[in-house]
DNA sequence: GATTTATTTCGTTAAATGGCGAAATATAGG
DNA sequence: CCTATATTTCGCCATTTAACGAAATAAATC
């Protein structure tokens, strides 16, 4: 119960299910995040890790910047179908939409303007 | 997206999860539950209205008792998978136990010892 | 209709949560 | 090594939340 409760309260957020809504196929360095989430770098730092501690979200350093992805094959079947699950039932609803279309604004204007020089975004198979 | 923060934040208290798990296949009137979950009854009830509210379980009135149970099959497709959710990912954990036991001992004493003459629980389908 | 019983609503309190800015940490580059 | 950049940690404040008991509501029974 402890692990699911960890999965239900990282879900209780809007701004926590708007991170997993456009790490959805892709990862993405934390300043993106920012942009998009449009809160304080530090009250983006608490969510990612949130999120990462109930394992919702995978973290990859690479020198100086942190990129994020959703839990991959490997994570417990409950992260796996909460995933599935919160993606289905926010994909066709308003406020997903605003979030990406941000998202895509973001691409965009990656790579080196944003974050002066973060990687291309790697896209991901799931 | 409201109505997917209603049911995350629904699901994120421990109380509220273990309702949902004695509530599994049969409905529950509210003095069966406070016994299970061992709070004060406007706690429980205040429990219930929010489970109520993110439209999880559905309610029906007898005389002065309330009986709750799921969500059945015109709830909206992200209450029903969440529901299959919660229930599949702490179905063998130690709390679930807890709770169940608890639940066994309840069903054991009812009916009429508990509120005092309430209806023999009624098992349900689903 | 007064009383008892089941449940909910309301008001209060303590704890948890989400937000921020400042400071700390880590890494790249001059 | 000193500076700039990306991110996290910390401390603080405002809001939300979960708990309780008391009071209100609703329905059966005397």
């Amino acid at each position: 119960m402890r692990d699911l409760l960890a999965i239900t309260k990282a879900l209780a957020d809007r701004n926590r299910v708007a991170i997993l809504l456009v790490l959805e196929g892709r990862e993405l360095c934390v300043c993106q995040i920012i942009e998009i989430i449009r809160l304080a770098p530090s009250t983006v730092s608490k969510h990612l890790s949130i999120l990462r501690q109930s394992r919702l979200i995978e973290d990859r350093k690479d020198g100086r910047w942190m990129y994020y992805r959703l839990a991959g094959q490997d994570a417990p079947a409950a992260v796996r179908e909460a995933i599935r699950w919160v993606l289905r039932s926010i994909a066709d609803t308003t406020d997903a939409g605003i979030y990406k279309e941000r998202l895509q604004k973001i691409l965009e204007i990656a790579p080196g303007e944003l974050c002066k020089g973060a990687d291309q975004v790697l896209r991901l198979d799931n």
